[in-house]
DNA sequence: TTGTACGCGTTATCAT
DNA sequence: ATGATAACGCGTACAA
């Protein structure tokens, strides 16, 4: 199929290996592009009138230099654009100065949605973890994985690079001593038991705690229910059992059965919502998500329903994505530090790598923000 | 400050370096992890009984090997975990296997936003990109860039990888046949304009084309308005001038001073629109926005002003991230494959670095879809 | 303070 | 079809 738009020709074409359409445009000219030879600290040691030895130890901060030297060297290293080869620093040191992310990647874009929900967390700790790799001059290493049954290839992520990162629910939780013995590890967002590998995490209890209370305690609600994320998911889990426990004490019930469960995305959250409707079961005077996605189905859901969001029922998510305030009603949620968690998992496994002492085998717990809005009923 | 939850005793610290409070709970214990040896070639070799020339040949997929010699190869590789170290590939072969994906950074994250708005688009490309990569045996290393002046770290960024993707505005255009010149290179999403390099974006003048028609076709609107992204942003510039072309064309008026300019964010376009209010001036009938994020911030702002939208004033976006279905009203926008984008870019570029022969320069070019919802004025 | 020389694990070029 | 061996660029003992 051949069209044309605007004076350029485009032609429709199967693109091989990818099974999307691809249009073609008339593109710029090929430019003389021979791979300038990249320099090398020989080529630099030549020019300052030095040996490789003494460039080498001007590139890693050596102390004592002559600072007429090392001035010497700096500038050649100016002149020539010189940029260590990292391969050769890896061969040689030992160290790669490379941090792998290992995360579980999104199931085949399929459907419609452009931003698969439930990514997003996973997207603002890439943030954080390469904002922090960039500030302690690391690379970092996107290690996406497919499905549960890597375990054949731990031996891959742990090559190759100088520490890991480990996502919540990327690695079934008796493989990760078996990961955590051979290279330095930091397990991020999981439940926090691990007793082979620091976690860094954020307080989901205390936001709980908080939420029930203000739920339970300001707004005098007295049926809940808590609407789950996936079942394996500990951070989820964890709030809805603080959510509950919380709520009970404070002489509330809170539907948690297993028709409350779904999967952090609006599409599912909604979904569970309509049935719930349906069923004729009286609906609970607030539901609980645990995550805003979730809350943003959950509201949808019952506004097409016709219930009102808060005076009706109030809903409340946990996140605090940035469109959480410019929903109608504005959400109110859990702010919880998501690029921080990455940066400082990030922190902590450099500092791991780096220093040669035993780290202290301490869980990191990110501190949480009750933020309240409008639909669990306060004024906005 | 100390205080207790849950049975653990908490600490908040200060951590150094990273400026946040960090909470810490009991953790795991030690484990032994002296770095287990990884196996080389020189090990698989002897186990397998011959040289290391022939395990590599294995391990590159060489053709003519005795199917039996092949075996014990693949035998020992597996009993041993083996995994070729890349540093040594990289330095012998030349070849990393490695492209970099070079972005701009979110300014430091100092606002309640938990997902910095105008990122998506870049996570999304991420996540494209990284798949690509994973799919062909690359990987990945992300390249953050802090500002704009980074003019002097170019042979940083070519050094040390296969191939590069410059992600849109951030780099300034007169510096990309520097870059493109020395290592293969990929433009994504940008103006299309270079002749030094392959550009991968969208078919945004088809979808703005579809929308003005759309618009001032079928709902006969004749006052417009076009809420612009960043000035320096191509994506933005061709939207909004194709956008106010068409229209014109078919008969319709379409503000668009630097009034109507603003940043891809909810908080800025609601910003401009409250300004807009304010002034006093009639509003336009509808506001097409260059992108979701600005319409759910256009959305809120007009509603806060008790304006309804579609009744008395439409809006559309651009994007179709996941939450323009679920608002309300639920938005009308263009679908654009961001995560495709990026994974296509990918294996441009990675046939780039792959084939020795000239890449036809052609720009690629990405079909868009509209997605007609209800802010515009149809019907849910 | 500075220089020399070896080794890191692969690939590739010769031989055989 | 397979083996021996020379790069590749850097860090680092060891010498000077």
């Amino acid at each position: 199929m051949l069209y044309s738009v605007k004076g350029l020709t485009r032609v429709h074409v199967i693109a091989t290996g990818v099974g999307s359409e691809w249009g073609i445009t008339e593109g710029g000219c090929i430019m003389d592009n021979e791979p300038l030879t990249k320099a090398t600290i020989y080529e630099v040691a030549a020019r300052a009138g030095v040996s490789i030895a003494t460039v080498s130890r001007v590139i890693n901060g050596y102390e004592r230099i002559r600072p007429s030297t090392r001035e010497q060297v700096l500038q050649a290293i100016g002149q020539l654009g010189f940029v260590p080869n990292t391969s050769a620093r890896g061969l040689s040191g030992g160290s790669h100065r490379i941090i792998r992310l290992v995360f579980k990647r999104s199931p085949t874009e399929d459907s419609f949605e452009l931003i698969q929900e439930s990514l997003l967390f996973t997207d603002a700790i890439i943030r954080g973890v390469e904002r922090t790799c960039g500030r302690r001059g690391y690379s970092l290493l996107l290690g996406g994985v497919d499905d549960d049954n890597f375990d054949g290839r731990i031996d891959e992520m742990v090559a190759n690079c100088d520490g890991l990162i480990l996502l919540d629910r990327t690695l079934k939780e008796r493989l990760v001593p078996e990961v955590a013995k051979r290279i330095p590890t930091v397990l991020l967002a999981g439940s926090g038991r691990s007793r082979s590998a620091v976690t860094v995490m954020v307080d989901n209890h205390d936001a709980m705690v908080q939420l029930a209370t203000h739920l339970v305690g300001d707004h005098h609600l007295k049926r809940l229910a808590f609407l789950a994320g996936f079942a394996d998911s500990p951070d989820s889990m964890t709030r809805r059992e603080t959510f509950c426990q919380t709520a009970k004490e404070l002489g509330a019930s809170v539907e948690m059965g297993s028709e409350w469960y779904s999967d952090y995305t609006s599409v599912g959250a909604a979904q569970v919502v309509r049935e719930r409707l349906a069923s004729g079961v009286e609906m609970p005077q607030a539901i609980a998500c645990a995550n805003d996605q979730a809350a943003i189905g959950a509201v949808h859901a019952l506004t097409q329903a016709g219930l009102r969001v808060p005076q009706d029922i109030a809903v409340t998510g946990f996140d605090d994505i940035s469109v959480a305030r410019h929903m109608s009603p504005a959400l109110t949620t859990v702010h919880q530090p998501i690029e921080e968690l990455g940066s400082v998992a990030a922190d902590v496994l450099i500092d791991q790598t780096t220093s040669q002492r035993r780290p202290a085998m301490k869980n990191i717990v990110l501190p949480i923000r009750l933020v309240i809005r409008e639909s669990c009923g306060c004024k906005g």
